[in-house]
DNA sequence: TCAACTTCTAGATTATGTCTAAAGCCGTCA
DNA sequence: TGACGGCTTTAGACATAATCTAGAAGTTGA
């Protein structure tokens, strides 16, 4: 996995060290949306000198060559999302937890018809509670669940 | 104005004070989405002595009872939205100023066929640059139809 | 007036994020 | 080898937004 994640790195004009790439295989391949403070404690549980500094930097320049997304949806909470591809989002109200939802789940109408803006990206957030069992979800990346093989 | 203030408050349960009203007379009417520190000085140009703790207890009450929506958009800032109605939002790139989009202007499909939640709300979220000038704003609910000056 | 209650205040505290200056690491070249 | 230069990392200071707290001030009704 480590060795990947190197070659994703270069593959991004970023110089891999042992710090990012502590930082990368949290934040790079995990299913939650983890805000900057979740990334430090996850990877000074690795690797205890790692500084704030350094995660923050770290998160930066993944954003930058947009290795990450960053969103803002709950609140005072910037969160990291490893997903690419375009998709929603569903916040729960009770534990302000964020999932992903499919792109193709809702249908949206083109938004390039509001004149009045040129929009480079979009998205429905929704808000409420989720029914039924919460999906197993690692917090801590210890044991694997599942080989999760939607990545595509 | 105020008097219609008094009774809107009154009518959500909320016992109305000089303090409520001045704040209840900025982010209850404005077009703005304001932060707290904005409604904070704000308040205080009328009201010099209105410390931040009782800006910051008025906007949750008024959250609370429904007065206000509290958004979460951009990053490092929550912002107030007295309008209630369900509207969308645009996030311009360069300024991060918000603008309300109306419902009607963005179709989306049913979230509800999303058996997985129970959605209370939801909203498209743009982001992208402004095509052409500003919409003029009052930034002020006195009788000063002036734009704003071009200031971020 | 008094007591009970609500509201407001200043300032301390917490949480999150940024900045800085120094130190560490590593490949290169004389 | 060892000095050099560039990039990375570090701890801690700093900045800012938001919350908390304990007491003061105001309000109400008898």
């Amino acid at each position: 996995m480590s060795l990947e994640l190197a070659q994703r790195l270069k593959a991004s004009g970023i110089q891999p060290s042992a710090q990012r790439l502590a930082v990368a295989e949290y934040v790079l391949t995990t299913e939650d949306h983890p805000s900057a403070d979740q990334v430090l404690a996850q990877v000074q549980a690795r690797l205890p000198m790692v500084s704030r500094a350094t995660v923050y930097n770290t998160l930066h320049t993944f954003v930058a060559s947009g290795l990450l997304r960053q969103l803002v949806l709950a609140e005072g909470r910037v969160v990291f999302d490893p997903k690419l591809e375009p998709h929603h989002h569903f916040v729960d109200d009770e534990t302000g937890e964020i999932e992903d939802v499919p792109w193709s789940a809702v249908q949206v109408g083109d938004v390039s018809r509001l004149k009045a803006y040129d929009v480079r990206e979009y998205m429905v957030v929704m808000r409420g509670t989720r029914r039924g069992p919460r999906k197993a979800k690692k917090s801590a990346p210890e044991t694997k669940p599942s080989p999760k093989p939607g990545k595509t």
